[in-house]
RNA sequence: UCCCCGAUAGCUCAAUGGUAGAGCGAGCGGCUGUUAACCGCUAGGUUCUAGGUUCGAGUCCUAGUCGGGGAGCCA
């Protein structure tokens, strides 16, 4: 029978039509043998097609049973031809019998059952954070990764239904202007040799690098490098992709960008993923129901398209992963102002409502705290803040016109949603070439970098937005996953680049 | 980077300063259309590293490494 039947995935198989032959090719989750008619052999098969694995139920009279198949162990590859059959409790599984043409061919062993490290039984996501290499091969990483292929593909349909272009920024900027956060330098001097003063092969860095573009004049510290300048990993792509907004109007870039903050949290990669749309002839209003809209789309495209792997998260991870997501993409976002819920919260305090462990400031961030009492207890659903006090938010973003010279904000905004807090950032941008230097300057920044920044105001300046989704985060609370490097197939973090 | 906690069998964890244990997993056998299977037996250890205290250290002290939680920073 072999090479008469068709290759099925795992999902095809388990909405298959009984009695269809078919091959099917994976992995052993687990083996339980029985000693009824015969010789039997159960083995859970899976392929990564979706959460459940299929049950091959595998007969003695197979010319390799007692040799080979009564011998597979967890993490075993192989193909078997059989036959679909009604489960006697439900659902679709494959008989596998000599007589019906059926036959298991192993493809890997596992060399030492003992060691492997996927053993079939729970592990700590710790533990396997430590064999990275292994660890999608569980039920849990092979959702998770299900999930962010969904959510990712979802960013892009969503985007593109709507006319946007997906722009490339780049990954290497030799701007010194991105300014969120330390960098991660590139080069090709021989650091290391320099400094243990080693006779080096390749050029070298002059002993007092002054970093960025210093002193007019003076020696370009960068000369020999290979971009002739000081260049990093990008933070951002924001202020690329904001160029070409002013030319293809709807736009927005998802890739990767870089911090080499020393920040060992639940929360933070060194190496992490970010959405950041960007619209021209639109103001904080348009940006923020943008990103209302976006959310919604994700959240009701996984639940449609990954039922099976959040059904799992519900009952295993956080129990109201599902419910959570479906009462966002119902309710409408409230928006109100920084100002006003500042307001709330000091009502809060006065009344007594509630004791806050940071004090509560018209002029200061809000702390996690802060923002989670607006979102899960005041006002439960997702809330939208506008219009922040300038001195705590980026120098691109927009003055308000009309402010009191004190109480000066910017068109700011941050979604929040019960559960976790802060999950997107944006702003309207400064059009105005006056307002926009006035910024740079007064919050000290090297203004000549920001030349091709600042032409975009001189050349055709429109009022534009955008914001930031950070992808991971996302997952985080899509999945209720607690710590963001199980997320990512490959987390980056301090002491962190294995595999 | 700061504060707190931790590191013992393949994994999850016990062990008053005095002979290193269990559950799960693994191997073998039994039973069974099984599916968190069940029952019995067996194997499995440089107690993270380097010092120190002590007659004696898994246990106490010092330093380091790594991991977890929280904070700051943020996405």
């Amino acid at each position: 029978m072999a090479g008469s039947t068709v290759w099925k995935r795992v999902d095809e198989v388990l909405t298959g039509t009984v009695g269809e032959a078919v091959t099917v090719k994976g992995w052993v989750r687990t083996r339980r043998d029985s000693k009824a008619e015969g010789g039997l052999s159960f083995v859970a098969l899976h392929d990564g097609s979706c959460f459940d694995a299929v049950q091959l139920v595998v007969k003695g009279d197979l010319p390799n049973y007692a040799a080979e198949v009564a011998k597979l162990t967890t993490g075993c590859s192989i193909e078997a031809d059989g036959v679909i059959v009604q489960n006697p409790k439900g659902g679709r599984e494959i008989a596998v019998e000599a007589g019906r043409g059926g036959a298991v061919r192993v493809i890997g062993w596992v060399e030492d059952p003992d060691t492997y490290p996927i053993q079939p039984k729970p592990h700590s996501f710790e533990y396997l954070r430590e064999v990275a290499h292994l660890r999608v091969r569980t039920n849990t990483f092979g959702a998770i990764a299900r999930v962010r292929h969904c959510l990712a593909m979802a960013v892009h349909e969503f985007f593109h239904r709507r006319g946007f272009m997906w722009v490339h920024t780049p990954i290497i900027t030799a701007s010194d202007c991105e300014g969120a956060g330390q960098m991660f330098r590139v080069s090709t001097l021989d650091w290391v040799r320099r400094t243990q003063g080693a006779p080096s092969p390749t050029p070298t860095h002059p002993p007092t690098a002054a970093g960025g573009a210093s002193g007019a004049g003076a020696a370009n510290p960068f000369a020999e490098d290979f971009f002739g300048k000081e260049a990093h990993l990008t933070v951002s792509g924001q202020l690329n992709v904001e160029t070409y907004c002013m030319a293809l109007s709807r736009v927005y870039t998802f890739g990767p960008t870089f911090r080499a903050e020393n920040s060992n949290t639940s929360r933070h990669l060194a190496e992490f993923w970010m959405i950041e749309p960007e619209i021209a002839f639109a103001d904080l209003a348009a940006d923020a129901s943008l990103a209302e809209a976006m959310l919604k789309h994700l959240f009701a495209t996984v639940l449609r398209e990954r039922a099976d792997d959040m059904k799992f998260f519900a009952e295993r991870i956080e129990k109201t992963a599902v419910e959570r997501l479906a009462k966002i993409v119902e309710q409408p976002f409230l928006r109100l102002t920084y100002t006003e819920g500042v307001k709330i919260l000091e009502e809060a305090i006065r009344t007594g409502k509630k004791k806050f462990e940071f004090p509560v400031k018209w002029g200061t961030d809000l702390q996690s705290e802060h923002e989670r009492f607006l979102t899960e207890e005041h006002f439960k659903r997702p809330v939208i803040l506008t219009n922040y006090p300038k001195q705590i938010k980026a120098f691109y973003m927009r003055l308000d016109d009309g402010c009191e010279p004190e109480r000066q904000t910017v068109a700011a905004m941050d979604i929040l949603v019960p559960g976790i807090g802060e999950i997107v950032g944006g702003s309207q941008r400064e059009e105005r070439l006056d307002k926009l230097d006035e910024r740079i300057r007064e919050m000290g920044l090297p203004i000549k970098e920001y030349w091709w920044y600042r032409d975009l105001r001189r050349y055709g300046t429109v009022p534009h937005a955008g914001f930031g989704l950070g992808f991971e985060r996302l997952i985080q609370f899509v999945t209720g996953m607690q710590n963001i490097r199980d997320v990512i197939p490959f987390p980056r973090a301090p002491k962190q680049a294995e595999f």
